[in-house]
DNA sequence: CGGGACTTTGATCCTTATCAACTTATGTGG
DNA sequence: CCACATAAGTTGATAAGGATCAAAGTCCCG
């Protein structure tokens, strides 16, 4: 619990380079070791509550984790995934409007969100990569409003599964076609996806089987996907 | 255009306290007025253009903009519309990911976002207020996807009346009920406000209809709004 | 007063949701 | 290690909400 004895993770943390702790100093990042704390999420463990007091914030060291809220008669809605480096929570506000869940068993390297933000307001460096951060957050956000209002159940799919295979490729360092990654592990169940793209689980499943017919992809197991044909699905996607 | 003559714009800016610059001292202020510069936009101009170079951020003054991209096949989504004392625009950022057109006569105050970049590094106090700014355009971002994703139609009609009633306020300072504004003029055409909930003109134009005959709405003209139950209608935006 | 843009209304079609049954995986205890 | 229970996913039939296509009606502005 006490700081002073906490060992420094961050020198040895594999997000290290990526994560808003990037361009800090050895003195700050001792400092910032100080006021976080690392914390294993079992898959499907919540991290925070929709509409709780926003208390704390935190980095995604590993796993994935989902952003989500849910309509007035109970309808999910995901409003983003997570991946390692990523960056959760509301820093500088009252209450947190989303809940966090991790999909995958996680690690997160957590931060009472008022040490963060005093730790923020003093750092500018890292007020600014936070600032980078969430402005890319929100361009990604606003091209998934594109996906969500424009598209059918077809490109949303497809749009999904490139992503997917992007973001979780880091993880899996697995087959890829000149340097495009082809394949890999899904985090979310179907329903999962479905609450990510705004359609029913059923829609998801034909979806994917119709797919799977056409040759675009291959599904070895529930949890996996193979981009047979990455082309036609970036194609659909745009 | 030599900014050592500019007048000195900042000291009567109407949103003064509201926009990024509020917290601002006074010879901050003055710095910041020499690189902007303000500028008249009459409704339908364009000031951004999606995947340009990102050379320009504004703030807004007065008028209403919208932000917008379009899907491959001409299909326009509006991601979000800008009201006074809003930012526009992407610091740190290569390229403008989405078109930003005046739906009304607007003003706003522009900056050659080299310029703003590097006023923003050197000047914490203000890239804190853009964090906090980002942060809740994110919140409201991710509100109008689970708007998107998973509300019908009449939902996404009466989440829009609100909330455009409610942005409109300041600018109308018409008729409320205890605190709460009723009416407003509408700053989009019908075909506008389909591209921001993802539907179509007929739909929306239909359902504002039925909205009228329920009683819920008065339409006075094309371009105005009555809420005559606004409970009603949050209730339904819920 | 007339022309064009914007909006409303109507008829029909199509995509996706919903409801229901069935199949396949997952996991647990005997 | 198998049998059974349970959860997750697939497939089918039907229905409904919006989209699309088409036409008529309004408003605005010169």
């Amino acid at each position: 619990m006490n700081s002073s004895h906490a060992p420094l993770y961050c020198q040895t943390c594999s997000i290290r380079n990526r994560a808003i702790c990037a361009d800090l100093e050895d003195s700050e990042i001792a400092e910032l070791n100080g006021i976080g704390r690392r914390r294993n999420l079992e898959a499907g463990e919540q991290l925070l509550w929709e509409g709780d007091e926003a208390v704390l914030v935190a980095n995604v060291i590993e796993g994935v984790l989902k952003l989500s809220t849910q309509t007035e008669e109970g309808k999910e809605q995901i409003l983003g995934l997570a991946y390692p480096s990523d960056f959760l929570g509301r820093p500088f506000g009252e209450t947190t409007p989303f809940g966090v869940e991790a999909l995958t068993d996680a690690n997160v390297c957590v931060f009472q969100r008022a040490d963060f933000d005093r730790f923020a307001r003093e750092h500018p460096r890292l007020e600014h990569k936070l600032l980078e951060r969430t402005l890319s957050e929100l361009d990604r956000t606003r091209r998934w409003m594109l996906l969500l209002g424009r598209m059918n159940a077809e490109q949303k799919l497809a749009s999904f599964l490139v992503e997917t295979v992007d973001r979780m490729a880091p993880a899996t360092c697995a087959a890829s076609l000149n340097g495009k990654p082809t394949q890999a592990a899904l985090p979310l169940s179907r329903q999962q996806v479905a609450d990510v793209l705004g359609l029913t689980i059923e829609t998801v499943s034909r979806q994917l089987t119709k797919m799977k017919n056409d040759g675009l992809i291959d599904l070895p197991s529930r949890r996996e996907v193979v981009l047979l044909d990455r082309e036609a699905l970036e194609a659909l996607a745009r």
